[in-house]
RNA sequence: GUGGGCGUAGCUCAGCUGGUAGAGCGCCUGGUUGUGGUCCAGGAGGUCGCGGGUUCAAGCCCCGUCGUUCACCCCA
């Protein structure tokens, strides 16, 4: 067989990028639970007219169907799910007699999209999701609750800074009706768009496809304009001179979320009022987010979320609720792969024992265990080579310490082979260093690297 | 789905106007006979993605194909 090539769009990590990918996890679902978020994991598959409801039709999904299935056949009528909300969104009203609402969870799984990969982005990938759903209706602390969890999630990681940028359809929307824009839903697809063109361009598509004329325009672009990272936005936005009853309601959420977030802000994690913001799905129906990662701007948002008033409905309850998703693939992948992060360990082993000959295998298993009894990830060498191959060996996993059996008149001794230091040592009371207990996250940054 | 770039050793890549396949790193052995890293000497490892064409001759030119990558689209 020849060597099989990647598949493009399915990354998979050598085992010290996996430690880190599982390390940021373990951090993620640590604050997650301090906040009184339960797990939640749903299945890989929903059927299809669950898949492709609520304006998702031009998601690319990966359907099922079964191998030795009649040609022509109808297929399963299953598909992978894209993301966990909507998965979310069934789950809850599938098991509405059995939660407490409000209910809150978080829920760290794969997704599959069927679409051309690129860096950050993937067929498989892994996300973070945290949200808060009520029944009828779902009070707007917690908009600013999400944002302050994964703020303080985020920040906790050993990722570059991250910018939550906030802003509000009612707001928008309000606007868009204030200056008597004919669909506004058409002009937030458009608005959208800014990142990518440049202004004059989305303003002349705001009059041809938006209905919009000249001064229209020119009023969304500068509401699109307005940036905060305090409550300031508010009077910009007024000077604007708009009035619409809708937009007034935005202002006030999107200033409670900014006042919520206030104590958030910092070097790690920054909080922006970013009225240029809108989101392409339109099940969003409030409070709108997009984290973005400092000096990856090219990835785009690396995570996002916001408020769904009507999300999950059964036609006589609704079950509101609001939430964010953090990206862990799309951050991670490219960071490992530019080799700004990893490990400095290949395997959990803090200690490898020696092995002197096949006859004493036994002798060095013995102390492996005593090891392990005090919870220190510890192996045996795999053969009785040269010791300065077994050291080797441990070099090459990054594993810090070689354990030698009867080395010093029958006393065993340990060493350390970053400094050569070489002490007697007994397996029932030895420990390494705390930090030596479990492999470390090396991060390069971007300007260490160019040096 | 549309358009561009790139496929040569395990990895990163070089290979001139077409003329018998290269480097660095890594790996293995020895120097060093239970203590690695440095150094020295030696060694293994290649259907040049695949198929076809042009040519006396193709890694190089042409066509196709597959893979990969970037951009559009969309988003985590």
């Amino acid at each position: 067989m020849s060597k099989p090539t990647p598949l493009s769009g399915f990354p998979e990590l050598l085992p010290a990028q996996r430690f880190v990918e599982q390390a940021v996890t373990d951090r993620l679902r640590r604050t997650f639970e301090l906040h009184g978020f339960a797990s939640l994991e749903t299945r890989a598959v929903e059927p299809m007219d669950q898949l492709l409801r609520k304006g998702e039709t031009s998601k690319e999904v990966y359907v099922l169907h079964r191998l030795q299935e009649e040609t022509g056949g109808q297929g399963t009528g299953m598909g992978l799910h894209f993301d966990l909300t909507v998965p979310f969104a069934r789950y809850v009203l599938e098991n509405a007699g059995r939660l407490e609402f409000p209910f809150r969870r978080y829920q760290i799984q794969r997704a599959w999209r069927g679409e051309r990969p690129q860096e950050g982005r993937f067929r498989e990938f892994t996300q973070a999701d945290i949200d808060v759903v009520a029944r009828d209706v779902l009070p707007f602390h917690f908009d600013v609750e999400v944002a302050r969890v994964m703020a303080e999630a985020l920040s906790a990681l050993p990722l570059p800074p991250m910018r939550l940028r906030v802003n509000n359809r009612k707001l928008i929307e309000g606007f868009y009706r204030g200056i008597g824009a004919p669909d506004p839903a058409v002009v937030i697809t458009i608005v959208d768009k800014l990142d990518k063109l440049p202004a004059e361009e989305v303003a002349r598509l705001l009059v041809d496809d938006g209905g919009l004329d000249e001064a229209q325009a020119k009023q969304c672009l500068a509401l699109a304009e307005i940036e905060s990272t305090d409550g300031s936005f508010a009077d910009r936005v007024r000077d604007l001179g708009v009035r619409h009853e809708l937009l007034d309601t935005g202002l006030e959420e999107l200033a409670a979320v900014m006042r919520g977030c206030e104590s958030v802000n910092g070097d790690r994690f920054q909080v922006v009022a970013s009225l240029s913001l809108a989101r392409g799905l339109d099940y969003y129906t409030g409070t709108v987010f997009e984290i973005y990662m400092d000096g990856f701007e090219n990835l785009k948002s690396v995570g996002g979320g916001g408020r769904y008033d009507a999300l999950a409905s059964d036609g006589k309850t609704t079950y509101p609720g609001v939430g964010i998703s953090f990206g862990i693939s799309r951050t991670l992948v490219p960071l490992l792969q530019r080799g700004l992060l990893g490990s400095d360990r290949s395997v959990p082993s803090a200690v490898l024992v020696a092995l002197a000959d096949e006859e004493s295998r036994p002798d060095s298993d013995a102390i492996a265990q005593r090891l392990r009894a005090r919870g220190i990830a510890t192996e045996v060498a795999a053969n009785p080579q040269k010791f300065g191959k077994q050291i080797r060996y441990a070099e090459r996993r990054g594993i810090p310490f070689v354990w030698f059996p009867g080395a010093g008149d029958g006393t065993d001794q340990v060493k350390d082979i970053r400094s050569g230091d070489q002490v007697d040592a007994d397996p029932g009371t030895w420990s390494p260093p705390d930090e030596d207990r479990t492999p470390r996250i090396v991060v390069t940054t971007e300007n260490e690297e160019q040096q």
